[in-house]
DNA sequence: ACCTGAACACCGTTCAAGT
DNA sequence: ACCTGAACACCGTTCAAGT
């Protein structure tokens, strides 16, 4: 075996030539990339504000990402993460009650990463990390007795409760809310929300296509309109 | 007395050296980094590009938008300003068909500029242009009986919808709901609006104080979880 | 006053070279 | 394989100089 400075038999972390430093990984870049931001927001995360910290030249973060936009990406499905497994520890008794306690976790995490929710919005493709978020609202949902319809509405209604953002409010092609099927086994990792995609997909009596955006914002719009309507007469009525 | 927005006499635009060009101008500055955007995106909005854009040097933008921010902020409040002029000509006979339509008439201009909900979002003060909004959406509530806390948690509820972000959603800190008293005679231009800020300033029962984001969360949440609940309720009764 | 050329201090990224 | 120095093509912005 080669001659190392570091032979040691149980080597700890790094096998690499330079003793002092670390070696370099994904969740490394990652991870300092999201210190910064937090200290110093998105626009200090410069390949070599990033590569500084980690006391590295910019040009050997290429060999962990492929590029800053892929970084970004990587920073806003970290973030994400953060809101899976916030959500996933939430239990309650009832389903309004638990997707309540869900959404105020998902706050809790945007709010200690206030440039997460301009990020995710402006990816423009799903993070993965969004997905069983997705699952376990449809799960309960389903549970709670919501046909696949109403919870594929409910879904885009709580959108901005649950990412901090609506953007999906505003667009105008559709599928947004189908996660690419040769990724990761949707059907044994995502069930509940396969089978809602697939229902809906297929439902044609004209009030729904793929993701009718229009369609979506005005099932919203309604929600809170009828609501403050409700309060209104309420109080008018006391 | 109606002083006229153009009373130069008969000079026609420019009075410059240059006879082919037309002299710049914040407007045209404006207009030109729109017009980029909507075609390449806000990332090509570049002050070299826009200069190019009106057949002068990037420095000379500088005598009519003092940053490139200033003028990223201008690019927020000209779309605000579209969005003001197309929910002033909404007319309807219910309170909530009138905010029904002023919505959709809103994400009609952000669906023309996709760059724009995220940009507005991205704002740290609000676009002046924001108000005149709101102003009309408090009068309507106020005539249609709403009382000045209600048509508080309302706006905030409507922000998303009306904006196309969420970002005061999951802000921290509180008063965004409160124009510059100084910037332009707020007592006179938007009486609705000073009357509720100060309202619901001193309002001190203990559920609201100045802007508690979080209660506007909840509040908005609850909203759309009860008519959620509405929702399925009726679907099982059928 | 308004506009401009050159220059400065940054970016993201490529590439050939090191180990 | 992983890391790096130098270099390229861009940024936003300053400044002294033009008209």
């Amino acid at each position: 075996m080669p001659s190392s400075p570091r032979p040691s038999p149980p080597p700890p972390p790094t096998s690499s030539a330079a003793p002092g430093r670390e070696a370099l990984s994904r969740e490394r870049v990652v991870a300092a990339a999201v210190a910064i931001a937090d200290a110093d927001g998105l626009g200090a995360v410069t390949m070599r504000r990033v590569a500084a910290d980690l006391h590295c030249e910019a040009m050997s973060l290429y060999h962990h990402v492929p590029s800053k936009d892929a970084l970004l990406a990587a920073l806003a499905d970290e973030v994400l993460r953060q809101v899976a497994q916030a959500t996933a520890a939430v239990t309650a008794s009832s389903w309004d009650d638990a997707v309540r306690r869900r959404c105020l976790a998902a706050r809790d995490v945007m709010l200690r990463h206030p440039w997460a929710p301009g990020l995710v919005a402006a990816q423009t493709t799903s993070p993965p990390s969004v997905w069983p978020v997705y699952e376990q609202l449809v799960g309960t949902l389903t549970e709670a007795g919501f046909d696949d319809d109403l919870a594929h509405r409910a879904i885009h209604a709580l959108g901005s409760m649950l990412l901090g953002f609506s953007r999906e409010l505003f667009e105008s092609d559709g599928d947004t809310l189908a996660p690419d099927p040769g990724e990761t086994a949707v059907g044994e990792n995502l069930p509940n929300l396969a089978r809602m995609a697939a229902s809906v997909v297929h439902e044609t009596d004209g009030a729904l296509s793929v993701c009718d955006t229009r369609a979506e914002f005005e099932f919203t719009l309604d929600l809170v309109l009828s609501g403050l309507d409700r309060h209104r007469l309420a109080r008018s009525g006391a």
